[in-house]
DNA sequence: TGTATGACTTGATACGACTCGG
DNA sequence: CCGAGTCGTATCAAGTCATACA
């Protein structure tokens, strides 16, 4: 807890750009204790018999009975996964035995695991590191066990990711001050690299990804980029009528490149989207940003309800999270998209089949410096909580965190930023509010029927409870709704905590009630300049 | 010129700690 | 005291984007 605080952000720049660091200084990550293998009274059972696996297959073996109740262990292409991996660790005899994954029983294996309660100490010296002298915190400095890869809609699901050993493990550090490998072991390489960030690196087997030891968000190395992210997208403002502008022109051109050009930067610009690189076919899920958007995508309305033409999103976007909205556009931008949808039929064809990410990013980096795509999201995230924090404080004094959370809640729903885990909840609640309401209209007839009988106070204290029932049970859906948009990634990634900050001071809103501890430290240059008059 | 890779940056969720009505 | 719900942080997957590569 007692840590010295290094006011990074008062200092000179040191360093010319590309450089972060003259001295580096960590122990490397923290390696998983080794496997223990299983009593000798667990087994694992094919077919109703007893199979006595090899250490590596017995431990693939526990990564699955381990996500035994997990929804994934019923998933095809997890199973698959998993068990080609599984029985590539196992010996040729073994593995002629087993025929389908269907026929092994992990239960016993299952059970022990549930028991047995796994609390592995965080080790004190692994968890910092030194930067040009002062101690910081790392983010990740543990090494996970091996397990099984769990993306949602990944082909890659159900993959094993093998252990990684020190000999996998590239370290980057100063000099000197190479860290002990773990012993009997021997770092993969060793590099003294200032140009980056990361303290330690390795490749995850499956599926195949780079993998960083980085420092903590609060750190100077991340706070410093995260800092300059803002400004980056501040100085936009300055440059945002002009893009605008040579986009309008664009919508007319003969060039048709140029036309999708102007139509996706006008939607980039507009309704926040990320830029949507190609992604690897059969080795991620099928996610689309806007310049992966496919005809079948957008439809488009001519005279929707009697408004003005609207174009209806419907696309699985970063996460496989569903992107559906019907938004308002400029007639220009209607009339391309209806001829950018023409050649294709099926719907299967790219909407915006001239322009790409990397054409997009040549584009602008001509305008501004330092300009890419996702700058625009940031930037009408700020601007969006900037305004929404100054339109609604005003009506909503009296209670100043929930007023926050008002305008928080704008910007997730622009940038789209989903929950999807309370279903369940949701449909039980709507299943309550229904019976509730029910037993309410049951019970407004009784009181009718008893006019002046004896038990009609009973029946008024009834239906009045009833009433009192109901009202929360709307009330909690409401909530329930509200818990359907995730707040916390804007608040993290996208919000300059500088507009907060601004708001704080003004309202006299202690910033503990807005940001947690761990959200303190990261933006802890922006809370000490403590700038009441900051505009973004 | 397009593709692969490396280095960050953004995203939802898992999970342990805490809280609160019963 | 207890189990369900909530909160906060850690975790790790999935994006962006610059550069290396062919």
């Amino acid at each position: 807890m007692e840590e010295e605080i290094w006011k990074w952000w008062e200092e000179e720049p040191k360093y010319e750009d590309g450089i972060k660091w003259t001295s580096l200084r960590h122990n490397g990550p923290a390696f998983p204790p080794p496997y223990e293998r299983l009593p000798d009274t667990i087994k694992l059972y094919y077919n109703g018999e007893l199979v006595t696996l090899n250490s590596e297959a017995e431990e693939v073996a526990s990564l699955y009975a381990k996500m035994l109740d997990h929804e994934l262990t019923r998933d095809e292409t997890f199973r698959k996964n998993f068990f080609t991996d599984w029985k590539d660790t196992m010996s040729p005899e073994v593995k002629e035995v087993f025929a389908a994954l269907d026929q092994c029983d992990f239960r016993e294996m299952a059970a022990y695991y549930k028991r047995k309660k796994t609390n592995e100490k965080v080790q004190q010296e692994f968890g910092y590191f030194f930067l040009d002298g002062h101690k910081q915190r790392i983010g990740n400095y543990n090494i996970s066990p091996p397990g099984l890869f769990v993306g949602r809609n990944s082909p890659n699901r159900g993959k094993l990711k093998k252990k990684i050993l020190p000999e996998d493990v590239t370290i980057n550090c100063s000099e000197k001050e190479i860290p002990e490998p773990p012993p009997g072991h021997r770092w993969g390489q060793v590099q003294h690299n200032p140009a980056v960030i990361w303290l330690a690196s390795w490749k995850e087997s499956s599926p195949g990804k780079l993998k960083y030891m980085m420092p903590h968000a609060g750190s100077k190395l991340m706070g410093e980029m995260d800092w300059k992210k803002y400004e980056v997208a501040r100085s936009l403002k300055h440059h945002r009528d002009q893009i605008q502008e040579q986009s309008r022109k664009d919508w007319d051109s003969e060039d048709k490149s140029l036309r999708q050009r102007g139509v996706v930067l006008y939607l980039i610009d507009k309704f926040a989207f990320r830029v949507g690189n190609k992604t690897k076919d059969g080795m991620t899920a099928n996610t689309s940003g806007c310049c992966s958007l496919r005809v079948k995508h957008v439809t488009l309305h001519e005279d929707h309800q009697g408004e003005t033409k609207k174009v209806e999103f419907n696309f699985m976007a970063k996460s496989s999270i569903p992107y559906k909205k019907m938004v308002p556009v400029e007639e220009k931008v209607f009339r391309n998209l209806q001829q950018f949808k023409e050649k294709g039929e099926r719907g299967e064809a790219d909407l915006f089949d001239q322009v790409n990410p990397q054409v997009l990013h040549t584009y602008l980096k001509g305008l501004m410096k330092g300009l890419t795509t996702k700058v625009f999201r940031t930037h009408i995230a700020c601007i969006t909580m900037e305004q929404q924090l100054k339109n609604l404080t005003h009506h909503h004094i009296k209670n100043k965190v929930s007023s926050f959370n008002e305008a928080n809640r704008k910007v997730a729903e622009l940038c789209n930023h989903q929950r999807t885990k309370t279903e369940l909840h949701g449909s039980e609640l709507q299943d309550k509010i229904e019976a509730s309401r029910d037993e309410l209209s049951l019970l407004k007839k009784k009181l009718e029927r008893a006019t002046q009988g004896s038990n009609t106070e009973e029946l008024k204290n009834d239906v009045k409870r009833k009433e009192d029932e109901l009202r929360k049970l709307d009330e909690k859906s409401r909530m329930e709704e509200n818990k359907q948009l995730n707040l916390n990634s804007s608040k993290l990634y996208y919000i300059d905590p500088r507009i907060i900050l601004a708001w704080c001071i003004k309202w006299r809103v202690p910033v503990e009630e807005i940001y947690t501890e761990a959200q303190r430290d990261k933006f802890a240059w922006a809370i000490d300049m403590n700038n009441e008059n900051f505009e973004f």
